[in-house]
DNA sequence: GATGAATGAGTGTTCATTCAT
DNA sequence: TATGAATGAACACTCATTCAT
């Protein structure tokens, strides 16, 4: 059963061929995973053809390992444009939340992406630079936060950065990821507009109450 | 080169074959996901052969759902023998916390599960019989905290079970599923027995911290 | 997936539970042919188990041929009943032609099974015993009937009752075998009662005119 | 036992891959039915592999109506070819019996198919493009014949077209398909060439007698 | 850069048959 | 006689990858 011939897109930017592959590819991960996505469908989906992902890209986990790159390095462009300096600490605290909240919320291919490289024990994530980078200045951010949530009296004493980030992120990225067998098992659906507004406040409510002086 | 001869567990149960079977799928399944585990490796670890995981579960989905309906039944089992009534409201709710907190910390496997139907858009999990019943339970459970800790004047009037549930579970799941992408990015082993100590009680807190009258 | 338990038909007359396996495994094999049919459907259909039939039979060619065996002298049985003798030779002949129609008419089992006896490049018909004389008697039959036939000056000299034999046989047996592509190619229902009629009348006229005197 | 390594036909044409498989299919399906038939061993004697079956057939199914689709598609490109209309009705209707049985006799792999797909109830030969118009340029063809016939004065009126090309094909189709059970019955060799020839115009014989004006 | 054809190792599944009781 | 459990070889089919052009 051979395939209609395709219409591929002709193009001067071979930068262009690359991009659209690894959207596709983006997408297919983040659907399937590494081992549920194929490349014949990815190549299908694509402007181009299979060959081309090999000739750029090498492979199937090479190509991964691009996609969750490119994942990664857009999550930390975002992070990098946002600045709460100016702002109380409280509000600093809280618009910050805000933000996780809605890139994880409008990003879920990135969630999904994240779920499955801890399905394959991050075994590719490794690989991907520039992930330090990224991850001291989040720290480093939240730290400052703190310490003038501190000194204004608002926040206690002894708050660890990564302990915050660890729980702002973990309830960011379970309103996401889990909201298939949240759905199945209470019937919410995670992903209505309403559902999303309220779950957002509460966050940032429950990051403010731990962290709030008593 | 053809495989030695395995001496086969020759048993009066048969149940011993079956549950033998779904012991060794649940851990490829858990480590390796629907996709990524293989039947033939399945088998190969299994004191009997692929033939019987035929003959006792059908097929390779059949087989991932009957280990998903197991691991969702098996916490079923240990919820309900957990009884925090006779505690004050803050205490009980403390436990309920560490409770969950324990169970996904020592069964990995389920929680990877969970990940993984989370993977495939819960597209089994529907099948799984009784899950409905688990649920109503858990949430009665935290019903019933919260408005005693309302009547006690220890918890703030408003916190819906649902909520509630859906924040302690975000936590806890998190602190299992994503530790290999934390461990990358932070170097932080959240496995180790002195983080999960530290991290078990730091949730309670934030929890409490939360739903506690100001 | 293991089978509900089914309940077995108790008989002090083990002749029935052989005689059901045939009558099973006759319909499993006519309807699929030999390679088509499986033991375990033919074994669920039955009132035994699947052990019977390989105690009773020894394994599926065993049985096959068991079920060949029988259709071959089932169809023997019914013509040695039949005596044309006594009629004039040309009614006797439309008799016999029209015997031989009713009986692939209302055998279609035997038609399949004796086609896919040919697809088989006739295997394992030579291990089924009594063949010879049945034909031997058949070929005699309408020799006699020839005979008189050419005495009463109805029937030309020279016709051969093998060369006879196939004829009959050709058409009606067509009419059974091949049902599905005629109807396919010429949207003729042949199994319909109208064109049964109608076509063994014609059938016997093609017959009769061939053997005519001219 | 692993397989010695194949020289595989290179070739600039792959329409000739495509061809070769086909006639090894043809062959192995006409021989074995369609589950008789090993996707593996129709593979050894192709000049490719099992996967380029799949390649280029999508499955074993597919294959196997590919087979049937070019048998149907070469005999009606073979019917095409003559024209009896010259000649006078009974010569013309003898050359056409003559044609369909030469055709069989010289063909049993198409013989065998049909064969086949009668025990398969049709199930496939629906899917098979340009066979309606096959048939209704035979049935046409016999039907001009017909006509000329009775204008003639030496074909009787009131002969169906349908009914006329169901005669001949039955006597023609047997001739080859109950080949094997005609031989273990009765000892004839269907195949032999003087019975081939003898049978071809006896059959003639038996058309004409049956459409002939008395 | 780009394409259709080709490849071999693997991947889930099914089969007729036999064993222990 | 009778049965549920067990078996290994075979089966159809899929996968990521590479070749020739």
């Amino acid at each position: 059963m051979r395939k209609p011939r395709k219409d591929r897109l002709r193009t001067d930017e071979p930068e262009e061929t690359r991009d659209n592959i690894l959207a596709v590819a983006t997408r297919e991960f983040a659907d399937k995973g590494l081992s549920g996505a194929r490349i014949d469908e990815i190549a299908d989906k694509t402007n181009s053809s299979k060959r081309m992902i090999y000739y750029y890209f090498g492979g199937k986990e090479e190509l991964y390992r691009a996609v969750l790159a490119k994942a990664y390095s857009h999550i930390r462009e975002r992070e990098a444009e946002r600045h709460f300096e100016a702002l109380p600490a409280d509000q600093a605290l809280r618009a910050q939340v805000e933000h996780t909240f809605d890139y994880h919320a409008s990003h879920p291919d990135f969630v999904r992406l994240v779920m499955n490289e801890n399905v394959h024990h991050g075994q590719h994530i490794a690989h991907v630079p520039g992930i330090k980078e990224r991850n001291r200045s989040v720290i480093a951010s939240l730290k400052a936060i703190i310490d003038k949530g501190v000194a204004e009296g608002v926040f206690r004493k002894g708050v660890d950065p990564v302990d915050l980030h660890m729980s702002i992120s973990a309830l960011c990225f379970y309103n996401v990821s889990n909201r298939a067998t949240f759905h199945a098992n209470f019937g919410v659906d995670m992903a209505a507009p309403r559902t999303l507004k309220k779950r957002r406040a509460q966050i940032a409510d429950i990051i403010l109450a731990w962290v709030g002086s008593d």
